[in-house]
DNA sequence: TTTGGCTAGTTGTCATGACATTATCAGGTC
DNA sequence: GACCTGATAATGTCATGACAACTAGCCAAA
């Protein structure tokens, strides 16, 4: 016998649906059996109902079943093969990284965030900022620079450069809030970011900052960030002590 | 006027699409309207075809063509709004990252790959490769350790464990290509990675192989890939020179 | 014993139709 | 001129139906 014994599971959830409400059914039932897989309920391994009987026993067409599994495959907690069946992934189930700020990042593991506003200006774009957002060179941009805390250590040091519109933000939305929640709070809401990972060595001014040696090794990350009509709403450079912080990807192939 | 003036482009591209042949209609035209982005047919900020005419000037249902510019917002290059439409993302396209080895992506870049077999051995599996294969402790497993160059520079450090089906993987295997054609070659299809990318100091033993001074900032990516079965089939730990690879990724909210 | 084919089960693809939700814009009213 | 209102247009959601493609397992034949 493999030692891949597959148990099907028939999730025998009863599944209240709220049919008037305005949350979307599938996303009602891809909550639910991500739920079910993260609590352990559905082990690792284990088969899944078949899509048409899933259907029948919620009253829900098939396409609504299928896109709820399918948004927990994109996340990479199922997989899906023709003519078998749909599992669960092996191996630990670890929550993935949305489009979130390191701030959020960290009230999520429960921690407190905290931040130091080193610069607050405003600041014509060099060549490099103006490309990021798509600016004309010289245009004014709100630069920002900070220091991250997480309980009262420091974890980051981040610059971002903002479009001239939100010149108008003030030093202390950006100490009590992250800076994505003050941009959400403007109506801004962000869909797409592009982002570069790497690594170097840490600048005397980042070693003080940070509170470790000279010469440390530091984690860097540039974004560009876009809102949903395809804007540039935000540029950043920013480094991170890389023994207090890392970046988590799950790839998933189509 | 607002400076994103857009361009309603009626994408009029005649797309002659094989009905018959084995490949999926919304798959042609998603790779068709991609296409078209990248090459600057669709400008940064242009409007797409809304979906019902989209579809009936290409004589496909709205749920083929739906799916099709899914696909490509997806991956970053698309943007929708309801009531609105479809447009462009700004900012200079770059192809995002897939799940490949780093040997496929030095090819897709032009330059040429290489390796150094440095260690093929098998070993039985400590407490933490156990885990990350969901496999028994010391129970055996392949264990490779390579020196990945780009046009003869050696560009990371690579350490390898795969579960005991691959034990018979020979020397010259790896050499010749990378370890993901090596699997895929023997039927195994990659479907999920997880990755936590970081930093730390370099090794004595590692700045000799990356021809790099002591204690220089190395860029870290630990991995573990599934198949599309859900089981492990790779775990490693790699080491790259920050000044010659970086990660990009794309994020997209939901 | 081995090989081959058949069958049942499951996901993949595609079409058609309907209604809901949201943003824009023009026009009328105060 | 400012504000409300309706028409218009676009994407978001959901149902129903059908066929294709793939896999595993059973069974019969060589």
């Amino acid at each position: 016998m493999s030692a891949q014994e597959e148990n099907v599971l028939p999730m025998g959830m009863f599944m209240d649906l709220q049919r008037s409400g305005p949350i979307p059914l599938y996303f009602q039932v891809s909550q639910r059996i991500e739920k079910a897989i993260l609590s352990g309920e559905l082990p690792a391994g284990s088969r899944l109902e078949n899509e048409v009987a899933l259907g029948q026993r919620l009253g829900l067409s098939r396409p609504t079943v299928r896109r709820a599994i399918q948004e927990i495959v994109d996340k990479g907690l199922l997989v899906r093969r023709r003519g078998i069946g749909t599992q669960v992934v092996h191996g630990q189930v670890t929550r993935k990284v949305e489009l979130t700020s390191l701030y959020d990042d960290l009230t999520n593991t429960h921690k407190v965030p905290s931040t130091h506003l080193l610069t607050l200006e405003t600041q014509g774009a060099d060549a490099k900022t103006a490309e990021r957002l798509g600016v004309q060179e010289d245009s004014p941009t709100l630069h920002i620079r900070r220091v991250r805390l997480a309980d009262d250590v420091p974890v980051a040091v981040m610059e971002n450069w903002l479009p001239a519109e939100f010149i108008g933000i003030e030093p202390n939305e950006l100490v009590a809030h992250g800076l994505y929640q003050v941009l959400r709070s403007r109506g801004v809401t962000m869909r797409v970011a592009r982002q570069h990972i790497g690594a170097r060595k840490s600048t005397a001014d980042e070693s003080a900052l940070l509170e470790i040696e000279k010469n440390s090794a530091l984690l860097t990350m540039d974004r560009t960030a876009f809102d949903n009509s395809g804007r540039a709403v935000e540029f950043g450079q920013h480094c991170y002590r890389p023994d207090l912080y890392s970046f988590e990807v799950t790839l998933v192939e189509k």
